[in-house]
DNA sequence: AAAAGTGTATTATATAACTAATACACTAAA
DNA sequence: TTTAGTGTATTAGTTATATAATACACTTTT
């Protein structure tokens, strides 16, 4: 692995990042195991505590829930994940059309630079 | 203005990409002076020294230079901007799409993705 | 019962970003 | 020549992030 992450950008948001597009993917799916913060701290070559505020923070977005002594785990009901999907969709759309216009181009300009890079 | 800024990225490069859209959309144009260190410091409501500290680093990206005394201008030659342009561009645009893919898309649902959004 | 694997908590240290206050050097205008 | 407006530099203190080392509580398996 060895430094995947912006240097500019917390790592445990980073992280967060991480799980969230793993779970809107379905490479991790509703009630699924999440890696051990130990395990996961050693894959990514981050310390302990950077994963366990990745998890701490997912869990107080409700995203997963922990079992003391089993693990932590996405939680179990799929429309959350399919709400995620929806909002970090829209996210990413709204910003990236937003800064495109920022930059002066028109609704037409933004989708045929998008057609023209698409097809290369 | 007040609190304009994402807390998660540092201010000295939100003022740098501030500036930076600016210059591509043609609000400020080659050889125009930037506001001075005090005076955007002010506007933005943070402390001069993240000013100087974004100014520097737009110097040492060649986007501007400073006349002791005078003030901090943008760079005489168009053609840096329209480089500048394109770069960030072509950036803006292969980030968004490959997240949309790793979110699952196909190249002709992310079309009609954008499509939906922008007739809205 | 013991061991191994979980999450959790604590304390300490280092670094980067940001703020704050002040001073200096240069340029242009009054 | 003085004043006001520039960029620049210095020193200090605060906060958030990340690391490091260790310990504790709970669960499952051996």
């Amino acid at each position: 692995m060895a430094e995947v992450f912006d240097e500019n950008i917390p790592i445990y948001l980073q992280i967060m990042n991480l799980i969230k597009k793993q779970m809107i993917s379905k490479e991790i799916i509703p009630g699924e195991k999440l890696p051990s913060v130990r395990d996961l701290s050693k894959q990514l070559e981050v310390n302990p505590n950077t994963v366990q505020r990745a998890y701490v923070e997912l869990e107080r977005e409700m995203l997963v829930y922990t079992k003391r002594g089993q693990g932590t785990f996405i939680v179990d009901e799929p429309e959350i994940v399919l709400k995620l999907r929806r909002e970090m969709v829209l996210d990413r759309v709204a910003t990236f059309v937003r800064e495109m216009v920022e930059f002066g181009f028109s609704n037409d300009e933004l989708l045929k630079i998008i057609e023209r890079y698409l097809s290369e």
